[in-house]
DNA sequence: TGGTGTGAAGTGGTTCACAGCA
DNA sequence: TGCTGTGAACCACTTCACACCA
């Protein structure tokens, strides 16, 4: 951000990927661009009319997609449908992923009430935290566990994915235990570097890094 | 995040830059670091102690800091204090900008309780909300006004920097307000892409898309 | 010896220029 | 003619190798 984009270094994932992380990240954005249209009922786009809809310059967008393949008729563009059918196939979107979140405080709270993840297709399953207060309520219709409950939940559910919100002093204790029930990509809250083994892939975004980073360009 | 770092294209600054924006980048986070050595008493860290904590690599941390001059002692390293007051100074975070938030929904409202902000120095002078139930009232001690109200709001007060939370669809409109009112830098939580004048920053956080982004190292 | 500072080489990603096809 | 697909040139950033010095 978000790249924080490149906060986290991304460990060298064990993906086949000749192709760019950015690219990837750009993906999504496209996804999001063409649902929008397919609301609209439009049913082909250029590069030149999506990439701007997405902030990219056209060539990138057509080089972003030849990584996967060839999906434009010349002179006319792309077809909505299909080239979201397949951003989805390459996003593994479609298959959707179970996702936890730990820590139920201020942040967490709010992330669960945001309806952003459901609307792009991914449904928090469970709440863990660590105080008793939280623990046993229900916020939004997801349950709060307590976080000794955690690692068994990731074992049974096989949950892949979990969005992290707990104090820095606490974020890598947790994280250990998350990457130790199986879970192998992180999306980290907390403002902490985390440490991982190389299998697992940590995303993070730290809202007071962001704001002081735009404060640099905003001097004078 | 996070690279979202990369998903606001950062329409070329008017800062005199030679200066990667990615080293702006993790100078936040070298600060941060300063600060935790700092409050454990530490006086002089190395290059290599300092980059493994910001999760970086030695070199990197190195060549970062010589675009703003020599600081360190050979042998020996960097001495905390001065090195924490030299990034402060080139970060502008020494002099505390005042900041605004803009929608003060599920999202706005945490990022008012979230005292990471104000931990790294900032603080939020007003919120601004549309919704009339919101207006009038205090969050966490800050005053909910009218939207009508932010425009003298940001002129009266000089405010430079604003933090978006609006949805989507109005995420624009409030956007080319703030800047026509004189704001110089955005931290946007609306999933869309903001145009705005070059001489104006946004920095985008899209929370949905983080987590796509990691669906995609997950899958298999 | 144990560290910093830095030109030079390397890497990853973007943009260009243009070939190719409906 | 209009727009896609793509090798090649370009640029930004990272990493290396090593000079230098308390």
């Amino acid at each position: 951000m978000a790249e924080l984009c490149e906060i986290s270094p991304v460990s060298k994932a064990k993906k086949t990927t000749q192709i760019p992380r950015k690219t990837i990240y750009r993906l999504s954005i496209y996804q999001r661009c063409l649902q929008r249209l397919k609301e609209n009922g439009m049913d082909t786009v250029s590069s030149g009319a999506l990439s701007k809809a997405a902030g990219v310059k056209p060539t990138q967008l057509r080089k972003d997609l030849t990584y996967f393949g060839q999906f434009g008729t010349r002179g006319l563009g792309y077809n909505v449908e299909a080239l979201s059918e397949t951003i989805s196939g390459v996003l593994g979107s479609n298959a959707l992923q179970p996702v936890i979140l730990v820590g139920a405080g201020n942040l967490g709270s709010a992330l669960l009430r945001y309806n952003g993840f459901r609307k792009e297709g991914f449904e928090i399953k469970a709440a863990f935290d660590a105080d008793a207060q939280r623990i046993g309520t229900t916020k939004v219709g997801v349950p709060v566990h307590a976080a000794s409950d955690m690692v068994a939940f990731v074992k049974k559910n096989k949950v892949r994915m979990a969005i992290l919100a707990v104090p820095a002093e606490s974020a890598q204790e947790v994280c250990n235990q998350l990457v130790e029930a199986g879970v192998q990509g992180i999306l980290n809250f907390s403002p902490t570097v985390l440490n991982v083994p190389s299998n697992v892939i940590v995303n993070s975004v730290d809202l007071a890094l962001e704001l002081e980073h735009l404060s640099f360009f905003v001097q004078g």
